[in-house]
DNA sequence: TAGCATGTTGTTGTGCACAACATAAGAAGA
DNA sequence: TCTTCTTATGTTGTGCACAACAACATGCTA
């Protein structure tokens, strides 16, 4: 009866559950910057670090490298992506559409439980606003975006949506990383995303999925405009 | 100086070039029915017969898996995923809505090479209404949308169509192998495929992606109702 | 003869050793 | 001192052997 060594590691998940955990994990700290782009990963560390064999964790590195956040290069390493802003635009011209598309397509019925979720994190967000921490920003962030997409039940979009939405996520960290000591502009984009929750969370109320993704769409596209501009204003 | 055994298989292509062919080979022979759906394959035979181990064979299913294509089952075997009219109705539900945004976003410079490879299948259509093979209607029927998809310069909504395409490509011919003796029908999806090719390509020739984009949207629509009512016919 | 336990066979999953490759350091020469 | 070739080092890619697992056949028992 020997005991895990490691927390978070239940012994009854199959081979399936394991690689989802490891692969969340990885992209996790890839979309929080705690893998700096450009820098080297060592699979033997992370297989180390997980406790398998450089095989099971390669099939992880392998959907890493084919989402784009991963490039494994023959004889020199395996790389975090680097990632440029006109490089996205395409993606975010996507998403933008996508998320209109989650109001519209396969509506899930909005119950009471939902409700709940999306006024709890209302709540936390509130809280997030009033202490200002950008990473603090983008885990909530991050957590919105899951609860948004659970609006549709077309299994396709979601899994689209998700995997476009891991492609863009570093993007809002790293240029914040970049305007530090501009906190009225940090302070901006957290009031902006308050008021996306807020709106999105009363649409939901009001069963209004159409709503939701007319109000998401807008705000996706608005957030990438900014992140163009204060990049443009770094470089020009 | 050793020949390749193989043909198709060129000395100079790289790692990621073996993956891709072997990639595509396999994708192209679920969605051609070339191996049934529910059948199982092995991996040291397809090992041998691209002639390499089962190592990097693995990747190559491992996508396929994550696309839906394939099922891998630990002691069981690798298990070519069926289909069911059903399951897909949210995949065609996403295809549609894509099949309008290429003509949206980020549409091509339309230039007399590209019209005269519009016209060159069209030509090719005309000629396979004539002889009337689903199989042939199928190759014809990937190699346009292949051609669709060129239209838009978004590489994400391109890559996105592609697997979506795939996921659903088998079912018509699955549902078309029920129907052997009702000629009509089949002569009827052949003309139908006749016209969306000859009203996207005249669509195209006047520079009109986003008219081509509805037609599209409209074909995939009634494509897949058709699809419906075949399968309703049989199991009612 | 039905039911069950058990061994046998076949397949995918994993770990490990080595090959292929790229990079950087260092030495030799001009 | 600069250039260039060679060598050393470190990493990912591949092949192979074995473990884990499931399905099937076989024989034993009631």
């Amino acid at each position: 009866m020997m005991a895990d060594h490691a927390a978070g590691k239940p012994a009854d998940e199959g081979v399936r559950g394991r690689f989802e955990r490891i692969y969340q994990t990885l992209r996790t700290r890839i979309c929080m910057l705690d893998y700096a782009p450009g820098s080297r990963l060592r699979e033997e560390d992370l297989a180390g670090e997980f406790g398998v064999s450089r095989t099971p964790l390669r099939r992880v590195l392998v959907k890493l490298e084919a989402e784009g956040l991963l490039r494994s290069v023959h004889g020199v390493g395996t790389i975090v992506t680097d990632i440029d802003v006109d490089e996205l635009a395409q993606v975010y011209e996507l998403r933008i559409e996508l998320a209109e598309l989650v109001g519209k397509l396969s509506p899930v019925i909005v119950d009471a439980a939902l409700i709940a979720r999306f006024r709890d994190i209302r709540a936390r967000c509130d809280r997030m606003v009033a202490e200002g921490d950008p990473r603090e920003f983008s885990r909530i962030n991050m957590e919105f975006f899951h609860l948004f997409t659970t609006l549709t039940t077309n299994e396709p979009l979601r899994e689209i949506s998700e995997r476009l939405y891991y492609q863009t996520a570093r993007i809002w960290l790293k240029t914040a990383s970049r305007l530090e000591g501009f906190d009225e502009l940090l302070q901006n984009e957290f009031v902006t995303f308050q008021r996306e929750v807020a709106d999105i969370t009363e649409a939901v109320e009001h069963g209004d999925l159409t709503a939701a993704g007319y109000v998401r769409r807008a705000h996706i596209a608005m957030s990438f405009s900014r992140i163009r501009q204060a990049s443009g204003a770094e470089a020009g």
